[in-house]
DNA sequence: TCTGGGGTCCTAGGACCC
DNA sequence: TCTGGGGTCCTAGGACCC
């Protein structure tokens, strides 16, 4: 049907380049409260559980990400480490401005993370000497502006900007500026070597482990390995980023941020919970906070996922992971419609005997109706008969994949109908194929 | 005693269809 | 003992990211 779904595209000559906030919750914390400058400090998750974000300070002295507070306690009395509670809604706030300075560089942005954005600069460039100054144009840009320390890091492909975004970080000599196109070869091969394969973008943990079992320790080994035997072995994304690693760029910028499939709300609890009425409560919250974000970006929710759960940490007690989805009659956003449904499903997992740690709700967007893809619906009905449905059938799978092209081809029903069939684990009986669309021919 | 909260994509395997 | 072939769609789970 889309025979270019699978297939990535690639461009000799594109140049990205990754702009990264240093430490960004410190960072934030620190232009706020620049008393707290070269205090090494961390901040913390919710509940003040673990460090999310370390000064550089707190890294030298080997603090992973994640690591619980309490485990660290003799370690921050001894450094004089200084946690703060996180403030999520400042780093938005801090975020977006941030996005607003990289805009002026150019419109061609994708804001990848809450501290991260890449930039397509081919076209930037010839303003500039040389990509050096252009970043180092944009890390004083974004300094003057919101007050935070930034990395640049530049490569033909989003994966070699990642890594040169990394050596810009972990070496002083590049003075927060590294441009891996720029770079002689051998260079380029004499940091790759010297960096290991695990901080290549894509290459976590478990990989990195098997990697390194068969002798391929850092980014120059992956490099030289071949990309069909990387996909055998661990799969399409895999052989993508080998790809991307010899300067062929498979991932595109993706400028507009495609609607969500999925909103969670969740949240760990202080102390364990036991009562039904506890859990309602705050299952009843995380529906409020989610159903905000639907109704953010205009969609509505054909089914809800309920889940509570003991501490896994507590590996003595008995442990308890319950979840239950509730398919929707009428995909919708309203928050009292929605929580109703929560609760009947709460209801049905809970278990008096168990502490819990834990409780969520996951509104699952797929079968949903967005604005967009509305209009794309109408667009079949009213230019029926011609050459045009098929051509609308098809940006519709282009854009929003088969179960939308089901929506559209067998009605109003067919969010139900799907929701009905996936709760009852069965196979969709009123799929509509292109040889039986009603006016195709 | 105390351990975050979001997300995405891919694959394997089963059910089902003709 | 033999046991089609080609395909779709779903779920669960694994791996990854920040």
């Amino acid at each position: 049907m889309n025979l270019h779904s699978q297939t990535t595209s690639s461009s000799s000559n594109s140049l990205f380049a990754l702009v990264d906030v240093n430490n960004f919750y410190v960072s934030c914390e620190r232009v706020f409260q620049p008393k707290l400058e070269d205090v090494p400090m961390v901040v913390l998750s919710n509940n003040d559980g673990c460090a999310v974000a370390r000064s550089a300070e707190v890294k030298a002295l080997g603090v992973k990400m994640g690591t619980p507070w309490f485990q660290m306690k003799d370690l921050a009395k001894k450094h004089g480490i200084l946690a703060q509670s996180s403030n999520y809604t400042l780093y938005g706030d801090m975020s977006s401005r941030v996005v607003q300075v990289l805009r002026t560089f150019t419109p061609n942005l994708e804001a990848y993370s809450i501290d991260e954005s890449f930039l397509q600069i081919e076209t930037v460039l010839k303003q500039y000497q040389d990509t050096i100054e252009l970043g180092q144009k944009i890390k004083q840009q974004v300094k003057d502006t919101t007050g935070l320390p930034v990395c640049v890091g530049i490569g033909a492909s989003k994966t070699l900007a990642k890594l040169a975004n990394h050596l810009a970080k972990k070496h002083k000599q590049f003075a927060g500026v590294c441009d891996v196109n720029a770079m002689a070869k051998e260079e380029l091969y004499q940091w790759m070597s010297e960096t290991e394969v695990g901080e290549v973008w894509g290459v976590g943990k478990q990989i990195a482990k098997k990697l390194k079992a068969q002798n391929i320790q850092s980014v120059f080994d992956l490099l030289q390995a071949s990309p069909q035997a990387m996909r055998q072995q661990f799969g399409v994304v895999m052989e993508r980023l080998c790809y991307e690693l010899r300067g062929t760029s498979c991932l595109q910028l993706e400028e507009v941020a495609p609607a969500k499939q999925q909103i969670i709300a969740s949240r760990s609890f202080g102390k364990p919970v036991t009562s039904q009425a506890e859990l309602a409560q705050s299952v009843a919250t995380h529906v409020a906070r989610a159903a905000e974000k639907l109704r953010a970006q205009n969609s509505t929710t054909g089914a809800l996922t309920v889940f509570i759960q003991t501490n896994p940490f507590k590996q003595n007690e008995p442990q308890h992971h319950q979840s239950v989805t509730i398919p929707l009659a009428d995909p919708t956003d309203n928050t009292l419609t929605l929580t109703n449904a929560a609760l009947a499903g709460l209801k049905q997992i809970y278990q008096a005997s168990f502490r819990y740690k834990k409780a969520g709700v996951i509104l699952n967007l797929i079968g949903d109706k967005p604005t967009a893809q509305q209009s794309l619906f109408d667009d079949i009905e009213t230019k029926g008969k011609s050459a045009h449905l098929m051509k609308a059938v098809d940006e519709i799978n282009t854009r929003f994949g088969n179960a939308a092209i089901r929506s559209a081809a067998s009605g109003t029903n067919s969010t139900k109908q799907e929701w009905q069939m996936r709760s009852n684990n069965r196979s969709p009986n009123y799929t509509t194929r292109w040889d039986e669309l009603p006016v195709a021919r």
